[in-house]
DNA sequence: GCCATGGCTAGTA
DNA sequence: GCCATGGCTAGTA
């Protein structure tokens, strides 16, 4: 497993309950600006495994990206039970409910 | 190697 | 535009 890949489990994991983050985000704050779609193929095979909060991802608009209907339903019937609250259809406050990781320099 | 394929995205128009 | 992956040919050995 790369560096990265590690990098972007890990912030994942520590997402916040009722809280999102961006696949662009997390692939930046992993080491690699331009690895957003790196971020959604790690999600797809690796949460699972790793108990990933994956529904805690959403793009940069904050949408649910998800192409596939029920997957749609149930990502939002999560963060919906976490007290997120959804404007016209599928689409969330990112000002409101993005997590912004504290970086080690900082703490 | 080449080429198509994504649960994307910054930055034009 | 980006960029790692996976499937599939050339084309060496």
């Amino acid at each position: 497993m790369t560096p990265f890949t590690e990098q972007v489990i890990n912030i994942i994991k520590k997402i916040p309950k009722g809280t999102v983050m961006t696949y662009g985000q997390i692939a930046a704050l992993a080491g690699s600006p331009r690895g957003a779609r790196q971020v959604v193929r790690i999600l797809h095979s690796m949460s699972k495994k790793y108990r990933l909060p994956w529904h805690r991802v959403v793009n940069a608009k904050g949408e649910i990206a998800l192409g596939d209907e029920e997957g749609r339903y149930t990502q939002k019937a999560l963060l919906q039970e976490e007290g997120v609250l959804f404007v016209d259809g599928d689409r969330i406050n990112l000002s409101v409910y993005r997590h912004e990781p504290v970086l080690e320099g900082e703490r």
